[in-house]
DNA sequence: TAAAAACCCTGTAGCCACTACAATGTCAAG
DNA sequence: CTTGACATTGTAGTGGCTACAGGGTTTTTA
C-alpha cells in the first residue's frame, strides 16, 4: 500500500500523514526501490485513530500519550480516563465561551437595527466600549482555540 | 504616553501592540527624542476596539475591515452588519460543533465505566473506529477553529 | 516503445495571532 | 553614578497542517 492509498483509506491528505511521521504518530516505514512508502492495514488503522481523535479535537500531544497507552495495553485505565475527563472540561469550557460569544454578537447586532437613523453606527460605537466589566469573564486555560473553525481543515 | 501605558490601559501585552503597528492595525506614532512611540488617548480607543473585537473572536482581516467602516463613518450600517451576520454564522458554527463533541466525549467515557474490567480498554478501542459514518458531518467552511482556548491567551 | 500522466520523494516556506527572547539603548530614582 | 525599569529592533517559535518547487518513479495511454 502506498502513500495515497493510505491516505485515501484513512480520510487524510498525504502531506499530513508525512507530518504524523516526522512528528513520531507514525512510525517510519519501509520503502520500495523506488523509495516509496510501503504501508499496511496496521497503518491505516493507527492513522484513523490519530484522525478520529484529531476530529474531536484533542492536540497531537493528547493523541501521543494515548498512542503510548495503545502500545502498552497493560497500562491502567485511569490514565486514559484522566486524559479524556480533562478534554471534556476543555471542550466544555470552551463550548459555554462560545455560546455567550454568540449572545453578545446577536445583542451587538441588534444595536444597530435600533439606531439605524442615528448619525453613527451603533454597532461601531458599542464596539469601542464593549469591554464588559465582568473583566476576563472566561478565561479558561485549556488549549481549546478560537471560534474559527479547525473542522473546515479537516 | 508610552507604550508599556497604552498596554496597561488596553489590558494588552506590549509585544501585541507593536505587532498590531507591524500589521497596520495601530498607525506609525511619533517618537520621543530616545525613539520612543509616543501615543494619546485615541490609541487607547483604538487598541480597545481591536481587543473588544478580539474578543469576540473576529480576525485581524475582518477587524481591519471594520476599522476602515469606523474611519470613515459617512459608509452605509448595512457592510458593517453583513460582516458581523457572517461572523455570527462562524460562531454558532462551532458552537454548535462542540456541543456535538462534548456530548461525543461523554458518551466515549462512559465506555470506560462499562468496559473496565475488560482486557482491553473501551476508550481506545472505540477510537479505533469511530470514525462516524455521516462523514464530514460538520464541515462548517467557518473560521472559526479549534477547540482549544483562544481566551486563554488575550 | 515512447510519451504523457499520475504518483512519489525531500525540503522549505507560509498560515494565524501572537509570544518570547536576545542584544542593545534610554531614562528616572536613590 | 549606578541600578533597575522601561524601551528599541530583529528573529524565531508556537500548532497543525498546507502548498509549493524541483526533482524522481511508475503506470497508463497512444
Amino acid at each position: 500500500m502506498k502513500i495515497g492509498e493510505l491516505a485515501k483509506a484513512a480520510h487524510t491528505q498525504v502531506e499530513t500523514i508525512r507530518y504524523y511521521e516526522r512528528e513520531g504518530l507514525l512510525p517510519e516505514t519501509p520503502r520500495t526501490e523506488g523509495n516509496y512508502r510501503v504501508y499496511g492495514s496496521e497503518h491505516v488503522d493507527r492513522l484513523s485513530f490519530i484522525r478520529n481523535c484529531r476530529g474531536l479535537d484533542m492536540t497531537l500531544d493528547e493523541i501521543r500519550i494515548l498512542l503510548r497507552f495503545k502500545d502498552s495495553p497493560l497500562e491502567n485505565c485511569a490514565d486514559v480516563n484522566d486524559l479524556l475527563d480533562e478534554h471534556i472540561g476543555h471542550v466544555a469550557a470552551r463550548s459555554k465561551e462560545l455560546k455567550a460569544l454568540e449572545r453578545q454578537l446577536k445583542t451587538l447586532r441588534e444595536n444597530c437595527r435600533k439606531s439605524q437613523q442615528a448619525s453613527q453606527c451603533g454597532i461601531l460605537s458599542e464596539l469601542s466600549t464593549a469591554s464588559h466589566p465582568d473583566q476576563e469573564l472566561t478565561t479558561s486555560k485549556g488549549h481549546v482555540h478560537g471560534a474559527h473553525s479547525l473542522k473546515a481543515k479537516l
